[in-house]
DNA sequence: TTCTTAATTTAGAATTATTCTATCTTTATA
DNA sequence: TATAAAGATAGAATAATTCTAAATTAAGAA
């Protein structure tokens, strides 16, 4: 179920984001949005060497960065591994991890209420939360 | 407010989980249960350097590789620094990262509440919500 | 077009937290 | 006291990421 974009509006996104459309950005742009599930440096690496010609992995951390920096995808430092992920979901959400496929979930905000007590002493400028767990057996 | 706890209790947490209750062992058990406040490895060597004759870095990632195993303290990898934080705190719980500080808190975990929704189709064995922000200027 | 400059990409070195390995030391016990 | 097992140590190895300096590409001016 991997969207699909089309170059053009991949590039109008970059441009609008200050981001000059290099053949590589524009590539790793459309991996993290299209093709990639919550996909890591090196999973965009893998993809590349078997879908761009040459691309080096200092590439992909500056592009990754560049892309991070300009809020066109979000990075998350997750327990589960010790590898950074990319999400094209750029809205506050939190996440489930699937033990048994090792997948990422999405979880919408509203999934999880934070209790209003802390609020009082602290103003709250950020979220996350990390479930986990396995598919009941039905 | 640093707990004070006994060697000779220290020791015998140390014994009922197994753990040979060497000199070293029971220096880091101490540090990280009384203390330590979220303390990482490199915290934990630079205390027992001051406090503790030539205690290599070894054997600090070995005892508190020691130390989880037994679930004497627990681990935690949060995002808000590359490196493994240590907690005294055993129970369920989550955490609140003050950004002023940089300080780690503890939050119960009834801070959060999980809708039903996700419990249909998934077993949750594990949850860790991380909080940040920063206090109100009164 | 051709030149100049700035931006981007690249390969490989450097960094950082952590783990591994092989050796030395300590401890417990036969 | 001898022997073996457990523990501690220094330093090498690893893995993800960042940095550096050089090479390439692109963009604008002459």
């Amino acid at each position: 179920m991997a969207k699909a974009l089309t170059t053009k509006f991949l590039i109008g996104r970059l441009e609008a984001a200050g981001i000059h459309p290099t053949a590589q950005r524009i590539a790793i742009f459309q991996y993290v949005m299209c093709e990639g599930d919550h996909p890591t440096a090196e999973a965009v690496k893998t993809w590349m060497d078997d879908h761009f010609p040459k691309m080096s992995l200092a590439t992909v951390y500056n592009t990754l960065r560049v892309l991070v920096k300009a809020k066109l995808v979000r990075e998350f430092k997750l327990p589960h591994t010790d590898k950074v992920v990319y999400d094209c979901n750029i809205k506050e959400h939190h996440h489930f991890f699937d033990e048994d496929t090792g997948k990422l979930i999405d979880l919408e905000p509203d999934t999880i209420i934070v209790k209003p007590g802390l609020k009082r002493k602290y103003r709250i400028t950020g979220a996350h939360v990390l479930l986990r767990g396995r598919r009941r057996s039905e």
